[in-house]
RNA sequence: GGGCGGUUAGCUCAGUCCGGUCAGAGCGCCUCGUUUACACCGAGGACGUCGGGGGUUCGAAUCCCUCACCGCCCACCA
């Protein structure tokens, strides 16, 4: 357990004892929901997030870092308020993506998938991913994951392969996955099908060629030598597919070529002409080329039409054996020598640079060519509208809100999803076909006994060679890790899961296919809240990528400045949803804020009374012996608590990291410690007075520790263990009580507000004064009936201003011996310094400073009288308006009153 | 072609949903400073007509309209 000690290194160095922190807290067994040191409640509901399973692929970006902070932080925070907590930590297999680098590897070895063969090639790739796992689950612990690692899954472990067969066998016997041929898109770099999604449209410049296709003489049967129609195409390499030549039903132009047919060049191919209301009159000629086994649109055309599909292209995108002259020849090859023979036949009417939109393959990069194949599709429509409905009852809400309208669209118009992968890195296709071609679907992994349709023995079946689209097995994350199909008791207790976080980049590919997979599959929203957080990007603000070599590798830059800094740093610089450029000056922030937290608590722990033992037990501040400083610093410490609990209710993770930096080093550090250096060092005071002050000290610190611990869990770990607790706290940080709200007090709040208010301006009245920042000056307050505070506060604006003696008179009385009197003001309170009595005084005062104070003050004032002139405004703003208004009006006129009157002097 | 973000101090960004001491923070810059937690610090300072224009309102960084630029998402003009 951990040994309490209340001795704390000089420096704050994190490399020194992040790492024993977490071992502490495995040693521990605090992170699984039911492990032996959690403090939890298990009559509270559950926390429970499932962590997005990163690639793995090589190794963690700070994108990773940024989403492993952001979910750990809400599960410490869960974990503080006694809730079972579970954070299941997990790795996605990612299909093609996993490919993608392997295949790299091996290019460098002069090795390719084909040389391998499909068995030494999942070789390789196990082996590949058995090196990058053990690299990425250490850099999580590094970032201080607090996961249960022995529920670590694998989107390829056996249980995963288990949810995808059941999955699908599910979904096949409920009608919703069918096997078809249908036009797919194809990449020719990667060699298989690829969903819509991993389509990206790129604007590129092209080449629109009009050409002329000869009309066929119903007279002969044969192309007319002078009769022809115009038809415009980017692609003329698609020629040798056209089974039609399409006009738009209304145009006068082309009604009369309706029905005829024209003869398609090369192949000598005659196709009908067609209206359909797809074409578009103002483009090109108005007339188009129908290729439906090579063009999403004329697909659609083809289908209505019942026209022939012809396919060209082979699987690496050359010219197939129904490509006449130009078989064998890659697709571009033929875009250049079609259009070179065109020409040379006089029928290449016109060719003009074209801008358009080519998509391109995610991973490869490749164009994307459209081709017919057999495959297995998802209905999605009706699982959409489930997830819709989801959403827009409210069982799952969407953070940030405006991510409901992009959700919306997509499941609206959302098509079939396309689930077959021409590779080898994934789950199989459980689905067997007979000699017959009947299709038997099946959750052993064996296969079935027999062809479900005509009983044939399962020696003459065969398996689909394909596997699964990546994002199918991920799709039954939140329940397969849980172990669905079984009904486990996990299952039961853990599902529907918490809080889903992960980047908005993948809420179509992931989310939404995760919630309607669940929701068909388990009858119930997979989670409660998605959480979207943005990118993380390079100081220019482009994106991470490894070809852009602008990739940050977390753990160098945890050597360099702690995990907890950078934390800090990724939940201190996000907005939900928003990218963040990522920089060291951001870095900067969080170390300097965990040092500063460091030396405070160093203070802290020197500044303990010698009437309190060094290891006293820890004590509540006798209430009786508070003063205005304490009573301030608790009220304030209240205010934090409650302006973070706020912030976390509400996701705005960077709103309590400020809430928390403002109020530790701006508010405790600033003035709360240096409030108490003076009641600590005060003689005259009891024992039992600076004992308060000091377990004032020790309370509130604890309470920041505890509201940081989320987000900086090392540093806060460490300091937290060497402040004194009772013998029944938790031993550890990690699994003590999120602070309960506290007392506020608005008065105090007030009132030394403005106390604090006076001690700045007299600081810059001395500065302005050109007094010598380490010089005593005699000062007299004049304090108004109610400043009772100024009184209480005397000893520490002495200290805090060197004010030394500060004697009180009323307001008026003009009663000071002073040579060089210089008047402050703030608020209620006025000072007057005596800059030529004080040991090293050197000038006079500054009336420049004044002079501006009064012009500022005149404008202000000038501004409220016309505000408070205007009849609209005091008939119609609220009273409390008006009213504050008439306060800032009579506030100011005094200012101004008695700036004239010191300047006058 | 639709939709969504962004545009606030030299830099990085809060604040905009719920209009009224909200014009803020950090970094950078300038001036001081070895007051026994911290120079990874302290005290003080300079710097913004909150992208442009219009409107609503007693009052707009905040709401509405519009324009501009940057970015993203969706989309079947060959």
């Amino acid at each position: 357990m951990a040994k309490v000690t209340r001795e704390l290194p000089k420096a704050y160095v994190p490399a020194d004892f992040e790492s024993a922190v977490y071992e502490r807290w495995l040693a521990a067994d605090v992170f699984a929901p039911d492990g032996a040191g959690t403090r939890a409640d298990p009559s509270q509901p559950p926390f429970v997030i499932i962590q997005p399973p990163p690639n793995i692929t090589g190794s963690l970006h700070l994108g990773h870092a940024q989403r492993t902070a952001v979910e750990d932080l809400l599960v410490r925070h869960a974990r503080m308020q006694g809730r079972p907590t579970l954070f299941l930590p997990g790795l996605d297999h990612a299909g093609i993506a996993a490919q993608y680098v392997l295949d790299r590897i091996l290019a460098a070895e002069g090795e390719n998938r084909q040389s391998l063969g499909r068995e030494r090639y999942l070789e390789r790739m196990w082996q590949f991913i058995n090196s990058t796992r053990e690299v990425m689950l250490g850099q999580q612990r590094r970032l201080g994951a607090s996961a249960d690692w022995s529920r670590l899954r694998f989107t390829m472990d056996d249980g995963s392969a288990r949810a995808v067969r059941a999955a699908f066998q599910r979904l096949y016997l409920d009608g919703l996955a069918y096997r078809t041929e249908a036009l797919v898109n194809w990449c020719p770099g990667c060699r298989t099908s690829i969903s819509d999604l991993e389509v990206i449209p790129r604007a590129e410049s092209g080449t629109l060629w009009t050409i002329r296709y000869h009309l066929i003489d119903p007279a002969t049967g044969l192309p007319s030598p002078t009769e022809t129609i115009g038809v415009a195409t980017t692609r003329p390499e698609t020629i040798l597919g056209d089974t039609a030549v399409a006009v738009h039903p209304d145009d006068a132009r082309y009604r009369d070529l309706v029905g005829r047919w024209a003869r398609v060049p090369f192949v000598e191919r005659d196709v009908p002409i067609i209206a359909d209301e797809v074409v578009d009159r103002g483009f090109g000629t108005g007339a188009v080329k129908i290729t439906p086994a090579h063009d999403h649109d004329d697909y659609e055309t083809g289908r209505r039409h019942a026209l022939p599909m012809i396919t060209i292209l082979a699987d690496d995108a050359t010219i197939n054996d129904l490509g006449d002259g130009y078989v064998g020849l890659d697709r571009y090859a033929v875009r250049a020598r079609v259009v070179a023979d065109l020409e040379a036949r006089g029928d290449l009417v016109s060719a003009t640079p074209h801008e358009m939109l080519i998509g391109r393959c995610d991973r490869s990069d490749d164009v994307v060519e459209p081709r017919l194949k057999t495959q297995w599709f998802i209905r999605t429509r009706p699982l959409a509208d489930r997830a819709l409905d989801a959403t827009r009852s409210g069982r799952t809400a969407i953070v940030p809100k405006r991510f409901v309208k992009v959700w919306e669209h997509w499941l609206t118009n959302i098509r079939d999803w396309n689930v077959s992968r021409q590779l080898w890195w994934g789950h199989r296709i459980p689905a067997w076909y007979c000699p017959d071609g009947h299709v038997t679907v099946s959750t052993d992994p064996a296969g079935p006994a027999a062809c479900e349709v005509c009983a044939r023995p399962a020696a003459e079946l065969e398996q689909d060679p394909d596997i699964f689209d990546t994002w199918f097995s991920a799709g039954l994350w939140p329940f397969s890790t849980l172990g669905w199909p079984e009904d486990t008791p996990d299952l039961e207790r853990y599902y529907p899961t918490s809080v889903l976080e992960t980047a908005h980049e993948i809420l179509f590919f992931w989310v939404a296919r995760m919630m309607m997979l669940g929701l068909h599959l388990t009858d119930r929203e997979p989670f409660h809240t998605i959480f979207l957080s943005g990118l993380i990007r390079d100081p220019l603000g482009q994106k991470m990528s490894k070809t852009k070599g602008n990739v940050v590798d977390p753990l160098s830059v945890i050597e360099e400045s702690g995990a907890d800094a950078l934390r800090f740093a990724v939940i201190h610089g996000a907005t939900p949803g928003e990218d963040q450029k990522f920089g060291s000056q951001k870095l900067e922030i969080g170390r300097t804020f965990a040092n500063k937290l460091w030396n405070a608590t160093r203070y802290v722990l020197g500044a303990r009374p010698s009437s309190i033992a060094p290891d006293a037990e820890r004590q509540d501040p006798p209430k009786a012996h508070l003063g205005v400083s304490e009573r301030w610093i608790r009220s304030r410490t209240a205010a934090a608590v409650a302006g973070v609990d706020e912030a976390i209710g509400d996701c705005q993770l960077a709103e309590v990291t400020r809430t928390l930096y403002d109020a530790i080093w701006s508010e405790f550090c600033d003035w709360g410690l240096e409030l108490a250096k003076v009641r600590l060092s005060d003689a005259s005071l009891a024992d039992a007075e600076r004992e308060a002050t000091w377990w004032t000290l020790v309370e509130s610190l604890d309470t920041f520790l505890r509201l940081l611990h989320p987000v900086m869990p090392f540093v806060t770990e460490v300091l937290w263990a060497a402040l004194p607790h009772r013998r029944d706290e938790s031993p550890l940080l990690i699994t003590a009580r999120w602070p309960a709200p506290g007392e506020r007090d608005e008065a105090v709040d007030s009132t030394v507000a403005e106390v604090l208010d006076l001690v700045r301006a007299i600081r810059n009245a001395r500065t302005e004064a050109g007094v010598d920042a380490a010089a005593w000056l005699p000062g007299v307050a004049l304090v108004p009936a109610d400043g009772d505070v100024v009184e209480a506060l005397r000893p520490a604006i002495e200290r805090l201003a060197r004010i030394r003696p500060l004697t009180l008179a009323v307001p008026g009385s003009d009663a000071h011996p002073f040579v060089s009197p210089v008047p402050v003001l703030a608020g209620r309170f006025q000072v007057v310094l005596d800059v030529g009595g004080g040991a090293g005084a050197a000038a006079g005062p500054d009336r420049g400073r004044e002079e501006r104070q009064l012009a500022d003050a005149e404008g202000l004032l000038e501004a409220a009288r016309a505000r408070l002139a205007s009849p609209q405004f005091i008939e119609r703003a609220p009273a409390p308006i008006v009213e504050g208004a008439r306060a800032r009006e009579a506030e100011l006129e005094g200012l101004v009153a008695r700036l004239r009157e010191s300047l006058s002097r």
